[in-house]
RNA sequence: GUGGGUGUAGCUCAGUUGGCAGAGCACCGGGUUGUGGCCCCGGUUGUCGAGGGUUCAAUCCCCUUCACUCACCCCA
């Protein structure tokens, strides 16, 4: 039997109804908070990914579907749509028209890494960008649209972590000072970090692994090494948040794992995913947009964990509706041709109707209803139909009235809607 | 990429110190000749994840492989 792929992953009947009421819940959210939707498409030149998130990153090195198409051309099935999103905005100008554009697209990403709770090679991200704006009130308000998403969704096992990565006037006097500190610990360090002490150091501060955590214990952190402007911007998202009423806890060793992030920086993060704790993550990108070829123009967004999300939501209510308002027992070949009629007419109509074109008896047809959740069942036999009625029994109350076949589509209309 | 756990019916899982493969649920049929759920009775379903080895005999032991899963790692 063929298989799916490894790390990709069907969305059942029984689960799409949840995806689709977090994708209504956030695209409406999102509109009324002033952003408009983008599509992008999946396949992207890879050196827009190279070049955006980082050569040295782990999704560029070793984990993005790359390959040579017919022509011999490199491309890449997008890892992350922050890239894609400032292409696009580049390209078609949309900052001549108003720099400031607040963007949103929900689709999947794709990442060649081992499948895991919540970490799928094929996944969903919710993106809402900023770009163009460098006021701090926006990162307020941005984080303040993500929370209220999580609470549209009841989800409340959650908290909200903020840090600030500087920018480029006060990054590399940082990145010094640590790498100072952590050439006096290097021999504590695990294998991975004594590489990225050199490379990246300041994901030294993200590693989980104990010896690390007490060898940094004492490192020195971003937030205590701003610059001016980077202490006022971050200052102002705090207080704002403050004001929005909205819980957050600085989280001084909080790092992305794209170089693109400056400034503002957060994640969303839950208990309940086991070890896949960030189910949203995001920050500024202030210097994106130009190197990529763009204006000058500061820029902030986030993505959400689509995949992780509907876990949590999933978790948090169970509560199932469904069920069909009518199921046509048809009996015989006469009445199943009026039950098609029928069928094909009240669905038209908005109510949802299922009719029956098998030879089963009426038993089985009763039972079919049940297992539907259908409210109500018309059965129409060759018997009935010869005298020109059909019998509507609802299925709660038990209750059978006979109804004409001569205008049946008004009736079961007003009949089935007045319920 | 590394490590642990698990693969038996559609689902959840028993099981065999190596000897015809099991239960519950689901499904189908009957009790009720044309009326669902509850109840009773009966029935169907398997390459025992795949490939190889040991053996008279392997679902069970050994090797390999694949998948799922959890963790590392990374991130959403």
């Amino acid at each position: 039997m063929i298989q799916l792929i490894r790390g990709f992953k069907d969305i059942l009947p029984g689960e799409t109804g949840l995806w689709q009421k977090i994708e209504k819940t956030a695209a409406s959210l999102f509109e009324d908070f002033g952003f408009c939707e983008i599509r992008l498409p999946i396949l992207e030149h890879t050196e827009l990914f190279s070049r955006s998130i980082g050569k040295d990153t782990d999704i560029v090195e070793k984990e993005m579907y790359t390959f040579a198409d017919i022509k011999g051309d490199f491309v890449t099935m997008r890892p992350e749509a922050t890239a894609s999103i400032v292409r696009a905005y580049i390209q078609h100008r949309l900052y001549a028209v108003d720099p400031v554009q607040k963007l949103y697209t929900i689709g999947p990403m794709f990442r060649r890494e081992r499948p895991q709770k919540g970490r799928y090679r094929q996944f969903y991200q919710i993106n809402a960008e900023v770009l163009g704006v460098e006021s701090p009130l926006v990162d307020a308000e941005l984080i303040f649209m993500l929370a209220e998403l999580f609470k549209r969704l009841s989800v409340s096992d959650i908290s909200v972590h903020l840090n600030s990565l500087g920018c480029p006037k006060c990054r590399p006097g940082f990145t010094r000072a640590l790498q100072r500190f952590l050439s006096k610990v290097t021999t504590q360090l695990c294998a991975d970090c004594q590489k990225r002490k050199d490379k990246n150091p300041l994901r030294v501060l993200d590693c989980k692994v104990l010896a690390c955590r007490e060898a940094v214990a004492d490192a020195p952190a971003m937030i205590d090494h701003l610059c001016g402007e980077c202490e006022a911007h971050f200052a102002t998202v705090k207080n704002s948040l403050n004001n929005l009423s909205v819980q957050f806890e600085i989280d001084r060793r909080l790092v992305r794992g794209l170089d693109y992030y400056t400034r503002t920086t957060f994640e969303i993060q839950t208990g309940s995913l086991g070890a896949q704790s960030a189910v949203a993550g995001g920050g500024r990108y202030d210097g994106l947009i130009e190197s990529l070829g763009g204006p000058a123009q500061p820029a902030i967004g986030f993505a959400i964990g689509l995949d992780r999300l509907a876990e949590i939501v999933d978790a948090n209510n169970k509560e199932t509706a469904g069920g069909i308002d009518l199921f046509i027992a048809a009996l015989g070949e006469k009445a199943k041709t009026a039950a098609l009629k029928w069928a094909c007419d009240l669905s038209r109509c908005g109510i949802k109707t299922e009719a029956n074109f098998s030879d089963k008896g009426l038993k089985g047809l009763m039972k079919r209803a049940d297992r539907l959740g259908a409210r109500h069942v018309l059965i129409a036999g060759d018997k009935e139909l010869d005298e020109g009625v059909a019998v509507l029994r609802n299925m709660s109350t038990k209750e059978q009235v006979s109804v004409k076949v001569e205008g049946i589509i008004d009736t079961l209309k007003s009949k089935l809607t007045a319920s």
